[in-house]
RNA sequence: CGAGGUGUAGCUCAGUUUGGUAGAGUACACGUCUGGGGGGCGUGUGGUCGCUGGUUCAAGUCCAGUCACCUCGACCA
């Protein structure tokens, strides 16, 4: 079984590969660093997509629509951000191909190069900021909540499907306060957001947390994060919320007059989950047998299997059993394809995900039964055909909830409390995970723990415990424990 | 950008050392026997051997250049 993916053990991101195509969630285009999300991983992202936006509406966010291209003098007009970003901007120079002289195709027309270069989108906080200082003039227009769904660039040197890619899908909010207060409140309810996304959606456990100066978002003031923890013992940032001060307001000069007639700059947030998520899904849940999607994600919760072909008794029980389960509002496939076999069927909706396979023969029904195959566990039952609807609606939570369960017990088993350099490297190198460590607080010894294990730190939990304790590197005081962990 | 590796059928790869008609498995199509976990047998489709140039009577094979991809570094959501 599953002899078409590399397993685990053998080769963690080779298996990772396997699943993101024979899963048939996406391939490489003939474009460098760039994917085609293919039909069924687009499926999920759409999920993920709609409860996310969703969450948004319901936080009193609307969506707008900001340019692909920015001014290149944009960029620049914050420091520590155009530093952030410059080394991996795509630009375009021309607007205007022409045929080539020597009758090779088509070449770049040298007399149409743009006046002023245009950089391709990396995050569009610029150009919104350029755009809200004409839409903020008095405090009553505050705040103002704007998400947009997009696409970005960065031109990364090295691609991994959905995890680091050059173009990538996701959502950028950007918001804009009257007060320092507000504006901080709402980067931790969007990080609330998702978190409760990614724990009750993705069935993944993360934890919350701040990010060091070094980890920090190019032009935030702070920057937090829901950090998520893969099988392979690697931590993966898969949410950030940023709180931006009065950066980029400063920067584009957005101002408003309070209700004393004094201007002030708007306090800022922003932020962002991405096509990341399909990778940090992946890696959460799947196995060696392929992809696993908690059942509040799955384009298809339900497939049913005629065994060992369709006929129309089968047919007829189908019918049934699928009424029956989207009166429930469970999305449920027949696959009545004759020409492949059951056992081919078997393999390949396990390969794809689904949480729950129904399988129907002669035999089943003789017997009143159906065989309810749950993806998670790989376990298989019979079940009494009248019960068949109540019985999925209830596995399809307690599946969801197993995947919970299992990510949790596994994430809380991979946070180890160390307290010398030893432990730290003995840790990281033969358990993995985060490791949660005194440390005394300044760049040089995070840079130097990172450059000695390629560890860094993740973030400083928040609410975390204040303790009195020694650097794990320097044996400098420190008041509180940070996590450290490899990372994507 | 540094180090190493690989480009041959949709996919995985042999063939390159020693130049001489382009191969296998898998996938795909059709037929057939099957049928409760990727089934068997048979027939068939499918290739500018990454690209460009050179050496040669003859290049997948030798030489030079070039491009792409993979692994590991630096960078990063």
């Amino acid at each position: 079984m599953a002899k078409e993916i590399t397993s685990r053990e053998e080769n963690y991101s080779q298996w990772y590969n396997d699943i993101v195509r024979k899963a048939n969630l996406a391939d490489h285009s003939d474009v460098r660093g760039c994917m085609v999300i293919k039909p069924h991983g687009f499926a999920i992202w759409e999920n993920m997509k709609n409860q996310l936006d969703k969450m948004f509406k319901d936080t009193g966010h609307v969506n707008a629509y900001f340019p692909l291209f920015i001014p290149k003098s944009y960029l620049s007009k914050e420091a520590d951000h155009v530093d952030g970003f410059a080394k991996e901007c795509a630009v375009v120079t021309h607007h205007r191909l022409m045929n080539d002289p020597d009758g090779n195709g088509v070449v770049v027309d040298p007399s149409a190069k743009l006046e002023e270069e245009l950089i391709v989108r990396p995050t569009s906080e610029t150009i919104i900021w350029n755009t809200y200082r004409d839409w903020i003039s008095s405090y009553r227009d505050l705040p103002l909540l704007i998400n947009q769904w997009a696409n970005v660039v960065r031109w990364e040197m090295r691609t991994r499907l959905f995890l680091r890619t050059a173009e990538f899908l996701w959502q950028e909010g950007h918001t804009a306060h009257a007060s320092v207060e507000e504006a901080v409140e709402e980067t931790r309810r969007m990080l609330d957001v998702y978190a409760t996304f990614a724990e009750e959606y993705m069935a993944m456990p993360v934890i919350k947390g701040v990010k060091t100066a070094n980890e920090r978002f190019a032009g935030a003031d702070d920057t937090y994060t829901i950090e998520a923890l893969m099988q392979d013992g690697k931590a993966l940032q898969s949410g950030t919320s940023h709180f931006l001060g009065q950066n980029f307001a400063k920067a584009f000069d957005v101002t408003f007059l309070d209700e004393n007639n004094q201007s002030n700059h708007v306090w800022a947030t922003s932020w962002g989950v991405s096509t990341r998520l399909m990778g940090a899904l992946i890696m959460a849940h799947s196995d060696d047998a392929g992809l696993v999607i908690p059942p509040r994600l799955a384009p298809t919760q339900v497939v049913i299997v005629p065994i060992p072909k369709p006929g129309d008794e089968i047919d007829a029980a189908a019918d049934r059993i699928m009424n029956e389960l989207r009166e429930k509002g469970i999305t449920v496939k027949y696959d009545n394809d004759k020409k492949r076999r059951p056992g081919f069927k078997f393999a390949e909706h396990e390969m794809h995900g689904t949480p729950v396979r129904l399988g129907i023969g002669k035999r089943d029904l003789a017997n009143g039964t159906i065989e309810v195959a749950r993806r998670d566990t790989k376990t298989k039952e019979s079940v009494n055909i009248d019960d068949i609807a109540a019985h999925v609606e209830q596995l399809l939570v307690d599946i969801q909830d197993n995947l919970f369960n299992r990510a949790k017990a596994y994430l809380d088993e991979h946070i180890t409390e160390v307290n010398s350099w030893d432990e730290f490297k003995e840790v990281l190198e033969s358990k993995g995970g985060f490791i949660s460590a005194h440390w005394d607080g300044t760049s040089e010894s995070e840079l130097k723990i990172k450059e000695l294990t390629k560890a860094t730190i993740r973030c400083i939990p928040l609410d975390n415990k204040q303790e009195e304790g020694k650097c794990v590197l320097t044996g400098n005081p420190s008041k509180e424990r940070v996590l450290f962990a490899k990372a994507y």
